[in-house]
DNA sequence: GGATCCATGTAACGGGTTACATGATTCG
DNA sequence: CGAATCATGTAACCCGTTACATGGATCC
């Protein structure tokens, strides 16, 4: 039954897919993989093979129990659901993980940071896309808030984790609008600074 | 000599490290190791056993040369430098490679988003400490900013990044003195909203 | 009726991590 | 004189990604 070796170390996903799994609900792989979509996705993003990978060792750590549904119009699916072992597994996880700075793993500014090799135009152009894409995530992020705030139900700790993206697309956006107008357009490169024509 | 099959793809660490020769010194995996700890660190931090894959890839390639040196204190070294096929490859790769928004990958917002199955007290607790650990990650970026402004050649694009840090950073603690606002308290936890005593 | 989307998964690869290994130098 | 740190790297593992596979339902 999978027990029997002291309790497992498990990398962070698979206690992302048993925190979603302990809201209560049955769910597949599927259905997983569209609630990390719709919720986490901003700071957690597994793949969907990784879900089912986890899926399945949850299962044999008894974490979760795995049931088979068969269905007729659709692919036959499997519903599982956290198991007292498994909910006193993460709430251990929650309790005892160290807080840590991760990195933000961002190419973009990767990008930036080497900004003196691209041809005249090409960061800031980059820039701009990039200020769009974090744009409409903020759209993205107060559509969503407006349906959190009309909600009778509001679960505070994912409201919270809305708000650290908004905050966080906000400052982005902030960021990229200042320094774009810092950054020398096409007629102005290459003069000697202070040379006001 | 490691062209001829058109450019391999490769991952960003490799252009990241390229983009570090590109500067022109001439580095060892230990150099390009500290050199990435004090700079990109916040949002690429390659392990040094990736640094190394990385710079031997990159040598087959054709991108950087290899030159073994031997040291009698220390253990020898290799130091590698750009050639100009590796300058084409990485000025190619800031041109072309999209540019898109990556999840930031925070396992503390994937705890705080679970915070309704930790035990009284410990959202708090571990807020507190994300909030010291973004506050002497500010004061970090903000030392950095001092020897930035107090020197001669200002290297713009690895300041924008820093800015975007500092941005960040007071972002985030903004959140979280926000955030901790509101949190029920231990007192007051299990109370009716509106009862002010 | 062809294309696209929904819904379910599997397989293989590799980037990046953790752990290991070595020896000089400096510090208490 | 033992411990910690500097400085160099190697080896193995595994998480997570990309690509593949299947078939009904729906849209144009």
């Amino acid at each position: 039954m999978g027990a029997g070796s002291g309790e497992p170390k498990l990398p962070p996903t698979a206690y992302a897919v048993l925190g979603m799994l302990s809201f209560g609900r049955e769910m597949s792989g599927y259905d997983l993989q569209k609630a990390t979509e719709s919720s986490v996705r901003f700071f957690w993003s597994p793949a969907k093979s990784q879900i089912y990978a986890e899926l399945r060792r949850l299962q044999e750590a008894g974490y979760a129990t795995e049931r088979e549904v068969a269905q007729t119009d659709r692919p036959d699916k499997r519903l599982y659901a956290v198991t007292p072992a498994g909910r006193t597994a993460v709430e251990r996880w929650l309790a005892e993980s160290p807080v840590e700075l991760e990195t933000i793993r961002s190419t973009f500014l990767l990008k930036v940071f080497f900004a003196h090799l691209m041809a005249p135009g090409v960061v800031e152009k980059q820039m701009a896309e990039y200020r769009e894409q974090m744009g409409s995530l903020l759209e993205t992020f107060l559509e969503i808030e407006r349906h959190i705030l009309a909600a009778d139900n509001p679960t505070p700790y994912p409201y919270m984790t809305l708000k650290f993206g908004i905050g966080y697309a906000r400052s982005a956006i902030d960021w990229c609008d200042r320094t774009m107008k810092e950054l020398p357009t096409g007629r102005e490169r290459g003069r000697k600074k202070g040379g006001k024509r």
